[in-house]
DNA sequence: GCAAACCATGGACCAAAGTCAATGGTTCAG
DNA sequence: CTGAACCATTGACTTTGGTCCATGGTTTGC
């Protein structure tokens, strides 16, 4: 598919896609005569999409993220010896959800705080 | 306190600290001739900082942080109607974890891949 | 009394992740 | 055949959250 149809699957800006494509993110044929100069986007190119934005929710930068689907793509291909490598990700990635857990704890709190008090209450 | 033991005491940089300051995220007395003109940090500046900590981990800005950080310190204090701001953060960041918890699976399961298929499986 | 270790302020600089604008090519509707 | 709607590439610009540097004032150890 071409890169208006993706973004608009996904809910992803073109110039977006094509920064992820610089980065190595994701890939797409180059365009030829044939298709008008035009890139052309695999299909699951929407999954990879949706993986980057998880990820990004996780607050894992492009750079590593790029690393990571180097990965995952390579599950069953090369010996790959960046274990380590995900294993630290992955530390990082729960150590986030936890403090991510800990803050909406007291973002609720305090929302309930301010139920319990209503206004005008002085 | 002063800003060293501050940073210390948090593992914050003193610049961070002087950032979130400006930001009005913590406050702080003003030095005077008393105290050789350096700042003075309440106790609970740890807690503030902390909490700068959790609430960045969980994708929150700064800017709005400082709008939070209003709210808590406001539950018992001003009727203050700001608390669909508060409902949309919690919204927001019960999204990322969703989505954290979600891109963790993938590369959970993606390390299990790695551990099965023993390198040198070609 | 002088270097080391603190502190303050201000401004320059940086990386990440985009967005925006300029320029130029194609295709389709009317 | 013209404008609207796509597409490509390039480079400038923006926002966030810092860090780094320069300059200058205190105070404590030796």
């Amino acid at each position: 598919m071409r890169i208006g149809e993706l973004s608009h699957r996904v809910g992803v800006s073109r110039d977006a896609i094509r920064l992820y494509e610089r980065r190595g993110l994701i890939q797409s044929q180059e365009g030829d005569a044939e298709t008008n100069n035009y890139r052309i986007y695999p299909e699951d190119a929407v999954l990879t999409l949706e993986l980057i934005r998880d990820a990004q929710a996780a607050g894992v930068t492009l750079a590593d993220l790029s690393i990571l689907i180097g990965q995952l793509a390579a599950v069953d291909g090369d010996d790959f010896d960046g274990d380590a490598f995900l294993a630290g990700k992955i530390s990082e990635v729960e150590a986030r959800i936890t403090q991510s857990q800990r803050f909406l704890e007291t973002l609720k709190t305090t929302r309930q705080a301010l139920e319990d008090a209503p206004k005008d209450a002085s």
